[in-house]
DNA sequence: ACTATTTCTTGATGCAGTTCATTGGAGAGA
DNA sequence: TCTCTCCAATGAACTGCATCAAGAAATAGT
C-alpha cells in the first residue's frame, strides 16, 4: 500500500460512522477526505493539555484515549474513555474557544482522524448536512453522558462497577484498575476490595 | 390584550433565544410561531411521566420543571432543574422513541412553549438552520451536564452545594430544601447540617 | 536476566454521609 | 380557628468508602 491508501484504509470508518447518520454523496466523502487529518498519539502522550484551547475534534480510529481532570489534592477523575469508532474533544473549551481544565491523554497507541475548529466550520458551510450529524453525535453522547450521571447519584460504587462491566465490558481487561477506579471515582484500594468480594461469591 | 396578541407576547423569548445563535428571517419566525403551542402546567402536574415516549421539546416561558428518576428504593434524584429560558426534555426518549425513564414534573405552575417530535422534524427540514441552532443548543447543555459529572466525581457534599449556590443562586430560595438535596446527591438531613455549619461559620 | 517502577492486595483506622426516630413550625384547606 | 400535611432541625447509631502503610505481583526498561 502506498501512503494514500493507507489514509483512505483509515478513513473508512469515519465514512462509515457517517453514513450511519445520513447518506453522503462523492463531495462530500471528498471534504470529509480532506479536512480530517490522521494522526498518531504513543501511549502517555498528550492530546490536549489544561490550560490549552482545544482545537482538534477527534475520532478514534484505533487505540484508546481518557479524557480527565486533576482536582487540587492532585486526584485525577476520568470522565470519559474513548476507543475505535468514538468521539473525544473537550466540547466546551472547542466551541468556546477558552482554556482547558481537561486533559485527554493516550492509554495505548492510538490513531486518530482529527479536523481542526477552522475546518469544522467550514465543513459545516460547505456542508449542512453535517450540522444535522454533529447534532445526532451530541445528542447520543449527551445521553450517555447523562445515564453515568444518573448512576452517579443514585447508585453505590459496587453498582456502579457493576454496570461498567455491562457497558464498557471490552475496556475491562484492556485497561489498568487504578484507570477504572477512576472512572468510577473510587480508590483503587475500595475497587480491589470489591473485586475480590464478587470472585469470593461465585 | 386578544388571545392572539398573548401568544405573541409568549413566542417573543423564544424568538430572542434562537437568534442569539443566528438571526431569523420573515418565514422562519412564523413557522416558530406556528410550530411551537403555549401550554401551561399547574403546580405538581406532570409534563412526562416514566413509560411514556416523550414526544415534547419544552421552553420553558415562566415557572420551573425538574426532570428526575425515581429508583428502586423510592428515592427521586433530580437530573435538572430548568427555569425561564431553558430547555427541558428527556432527549433520549424523545430522539430515540422509547419510553421514559425519567418523569418531568412542575414545581410551580409554569408555562412551556413546546414543539412535537413531528413538529419539530417538520421544522429542520423546511428550515435547516434549525439544524445548527440545536446542535448549538446541545453543545450547550452538553457543558454544563459535563460540569456537573465532574462535580459531582471530584467534590465533596459541601463543596457541591457552595457551587450549587454560586451557579443556581436564584433558585436557593425558590425551592424547599428536599429538591435540593436531591438534586445534589444528598439526603435533606445532611443539607441540613451542613447550612446549620456555615450560619454557625458567620 | 535484573532492576526499577508500576500495579494489585490486604489490614487497621477514621470520617463523611445515611438511616431512623422525634420534635417543632408553617402553610393550606375546611 | 383548628386540623392536616408538608418541611426543617437535631440526636444516636451505623455503614460505605477513604486514608495510610506495607508487602506481593506484574511490567517495562536496559
Amino acid at each position: 500500500m502506498n501512503a494514500d491508501d493507507i489514509i483512505k484504509s483509515q478513513i473508512e470508518p469515519l465514512l462509515n460512522y457517517f453514513q450511519k447518520v445520513i447518506r453522503l454523496n462523492n463531495d462530500e466523502k471528498q471534504l470529509v477526505t480532506e479536512l480530517f487529518k490522521p494522526r498518531l498519539y504513543r501511549k502517555r502522550q498528550y492530546v490536549l493539555q489544561e490550560g490549552d484551547i482545544c482545537n482538534q475534534f477527534n475520532f478514534i480510529v484505533r487505540g484508546c484515549l481518557r479524557m480527565y481532570k486533576i482536582d487540587d489534592k492532585g486526584n485525577t477523575h476520568i470522565l470519559q474513555f474513548a476507543v475505535e469508532n468514538w468521539w473525544l474533544s473537550n466540547i466546551g473549551s472547542f466551541h468556546e474557544r477558552k482554556p482547558s481544565e481537561l486533559n485527554i491523554d493516550a492509554l495505548e497507541d492510538t490513531m486518530v482522524l482529527q479536523i481542526s475548529h477552522e475546518n469544522l466550520l467550514l465543513l459545516y458551510t460547505n456542508a449542512p448536512k453535517f450540522d444535522r450529524i454533529f447534532r445526532v453525535l451530541i445528542e447520543n453522547s449527551f445521553v450517555s453522558l447523562q445515564k453515568r450521571l444518573l448512576q452517579n447519584i443514585s447508585s453505590t460504587a459496587e453498582e456502579r462497577y457493576n454496570s461498567f462491566l455491562d457497558s464498557h465490558s471490552p475496556l475491562t481487561n484492556r485497561l489498568p484498575q487504578t484507570q477504572i477506579a477512576s472512572f468510577l471515582g473510587i480508590t483503587p484500594e475500595f475497587l480491589s476490595r470489591l473485586r475480590n468480594k464478587q470472585t469470593k461469591k461465585s
